[in-house]
RNA sequence: GCUGUUGUAGCUCAGGGGUAGAGCACUUCCUUGGUAAGGAAGAGGUCGAGAGUUCAAUUCUCUUCAACAGCUCCA
């Protein structure tokens, strides 16, 4: 008997049944089967070592395939833990898998917290073990087999993990002196691993649940060679170089102060340049897509709110109500806008002819996060979103829906975001509870976002869980420098508030009918997004957001008076910037300028005043020549076209 | 909110039971310099806040506030 075992190209290969995929790689090349890492077969993922027992589909992989790098960092934290176990007896173990950077492990240390000199020692050891190259075995245990173990161990998250699990289906992984509950698979060995850290520390919640008890979980990563650690450290920390709290301070743009407020961002002259720049840009996208601007106030009554679901919903977790002195009289911090946008629709009534209303406003709105969630300008407690309500009918949803996606599409290719992740958020089905609403409602609005979604051929992920609590969503989610994914742009599809604020519309046949509501923010809010902005940019603005564009230098205070007329001119041009007529030499301004990272440096001394002209040098680029100043302004106006 | 770590000058950080230090930034003076840091002097801190231990606390203990990492949450 034999096998019939495709490869990647397409070739066919025979083997004996019962061939292991380690033989397959020895057969295509010794090489290959010396950086095996696991195989593929038929889509799954398994050991080297397992036989393969009918015709399939194969790859072997390595190092340089994701999953072989998946099952590397799974195999690592096995490896991990074995180390801790060696050095710390007794210590319980929850889960521990790969994730995008190396792999974690969830320990209960029975109240030992680590120090650095511990982390060093667990990193040793590791590597130690490792050099043992202790192979990965596999067996299959039953599940009174599997408990009898853990009980003997005395480790309750194994068995609570055990319990959940159908017996016949469970297997045990060996390597060295460790065994783990695992269902694989991993690499063949522990020598693969060459290189280990471990990167942080931090406190998680037994299987994600808040009411558990927390946990220890332990980050590391660990690499084939000691050369891809050091890579790895190194783009850390150039990524960390790109964090935009730090940026933000170093250029300027924004502040936090504790008297004022935790994540109750303070925006400084710089980043408020930045900030209105792509207001103005929305602005205009949004008068050529048809919006009509509004202004509403911070604050609504209560009442606003009870008929919203919003205070039922978030109430006791939210800025609490402000009181006036008449008894019983309370507003809250608008925490949304579209019950405000609600009341605007409902000022007079409304034909089919007159839909859609588009009402768009910066609005700024105030919630109340947890405090450990505050982070720079990504999750704070006061923000303005470039929100916008379309009150559309039944029939129009979907073209409507369409339209945001494109302007959505507008902003992120206008500032270069290529790497985003359209996620279609849907209600958890295990948890009706939590939203607001008729089914089949539901289902037609889920529907209608991924109809609208294929239409544009998005990519999409649909994620049950994320949905808000009046409807589902179409997000769009940009990474951070250190790889934390944000929500950015936002679009979703309401049938709820509409019914609330029982908004109508008088339709062709004379009767009363009920809108539909679609919630948008491309920008999401202008903190995050800037945020994410000055991260992907590392602070090099595009120069028509930059906030200042230029910086006059002179050589010496001799040319000030020149100097200082260029700038004026520039200035009449609408170009933003800076006269630098401190008393240092050019080479200390421009040094200065570049950290500031201003895009050009417009540099006079004799020379440029008898020609009457300014020497630039580009940021990071060096001396361009000298040109007019008319010249200038007009390569800059052309360098400068802002996207609208 | 939870677990852990951290909190010293505007910024980055050192120090440590006897009321504090560096570099950069800032001010003044000297210097008038051609493409990434010229020189000198000066000023600047209740050592996050509150309480306790002590003859003495910025240093030790507790509480609290904030930041950071992760978890949980995110209209």
């Amino acid at each position: 008997m034999s096998v019939k075992i495709t490869l990647p190209d397409g070739s066919v290969r025979e083997y004996p049944q019962q061939v292991k995929g380690i033989e397959i790689a020895q057969s295509i090349s010794e090489g290959l089967a010396r950086v095996s890492l696991a195989i593929e077969v038929n889509g799954e993922i398994r050991d080297l070592s397992r036989p393969i027992t009918e015709d399939s589909s194969i790859k072997i992989l390595t190092w340089n395939d994701s999953s072989g790098k998946t099952t590397f960092w799974h195999s690592s934290a096995h490896l991990f833990a074995e180390a801790l176990e060696a050095l710390y007896p007794g210590t319980k173990f929850g889960i521990g898998p790969a994730i995008e950077n190396g792999f974690y492990y969830d320990v209960d240390l029975g109240g030992k917290t680590f120090a650095e000199d511990d982390l060093a020692k667990i990193e040793a050891k590791m590597l130690e073990l490792a050099k043992k190259s202790n192979v990965y075995e596999r067996r299959e245990v039953s599940k009174a087999e599997a408990t009898e173990y853990f009980t003997k161990k005395g480790d309750e998250y194994k068995l609570e993990l055990i319990n959940d699990l159908a017996d016949g289906t469970i297997t045990f992984y060996t390597q060295g002196d460790f065994t783990d509950l695992c269902r694989g698979p991993h690499i063949p060995h522990t020598g693969f691993v060459k290189a280990a850290k471990i990167l942080n520390v931090a406190g998680a919640y037994w299987r994600g649940n808040e009411n558990n008890k927390m946990l220890t979980r332990v980050y590391g990563i660990t690499f084939p060679k000691a050369k891809e650690l050091e890579e790895f450290l190194h783009l850390q920390e150039e990524a960390k170089k790109r964090d935009h709290r730090k940026l933000g301070k170093e250029l300027e743009l924004f502040t936090f102060s504790e008297k004022v407020g935790m994540g109750l961002p303070l925006w400084l002259p710089k980043g408020t340049i930045l900030r209105e720049r792509l207001e103005q840009f929305m602005r205009k996208a949004q008068v050529r897509a048809g919006y009509d601007p509004v202004v509403t106030p911070h604050i609504g009554s209560k009442q606003l709110y009870v008929t919203s679901g919003h205070y039922e919903k978030y109430g006791k977790d939210s800025f609490q109500p402000i009181h006036t002195p008449d008894e019983g009289e309370e507003f809250l911090l608008k925490p949304m806008n579209c019950p405000h946008h609600c009341e605007i629709y409902k000022h007079k009534p409304r034909s089919y002819r007159d839909l859609p209303v588009r009402l768009a406003e910066f609005g700024t709105v105030y919630r109340y996060e947890q405090s450990g969630e505050l982070h720079g300008l990504t999750r704070v407690r006061g923000f303005t979103q470039d929100d916008a309500h379309i009150f559309c009918r039944p029939d129009q949803v979907k073209e409507e829906f369409v339209k945001v996606i494109d302007l959505v599409l507008h902003v992120f290719n206008s500032l270069g975001f290529e790497n985003y992740t359209a996620q279609v958020s849907l209600r958890d089905p295990a948890n009706k509870a939590k939203y607001i609403g008729e089914d089949h409602l539901w289902d037609k609005a889920e529907r209608e976002i991924q109809e609208a979604a294929d239409e544009r051929k998005l990519t999409t992920v649909a994620v049950q869980g994320e949905a808000a609590f009046y409807g589902p969503k179409l997000d769009f989610m940009v990474k951070d420098a250190l790889g934390r994914s944000w929500q950015l742009g936002t679009i979703q599809v309401d049938y709820n508030l509409p019914e609330r604020f029982e908004l109508e519309y008088v339709g062709a046949d004379n009767q009363k009918h009920r809108p539909v509501m679609i919630h948008r923010a491309p920008f999401g809010s202008l903190e995050r997004f800037v945020a994410v902005l000055i991260e992907h940019c590392a602070g090099n603005f595009p120069l028509w957001l930059a906030p200042d564009q230029i910086a006059v230098l002179p050589i010496s205070e001799k040319f000030n008076d020149y100097a200082q007329s260029v700038y004026e001119r520039l200035k009449a041009a609408d170009i933003r910037g800076v006269f630098d007529d401190r008393d240092e030499k050019i080479g200390r301004k421009i040094r200065d300028a570049e950290v500031k990272k201003i895009p050009f440096m417009l540099i006079v001394g004799e020379k440029e005043v008898n020609e009457q002209k300014v020497a630039i040098r580009k940021h990071g680029q060096g001396d361009q020549g000298s040109v007019g100043i008319d010249e200038f302004v007009e390569n800059f106006r052309k360098e400068c076209a802002a996207p609208f």
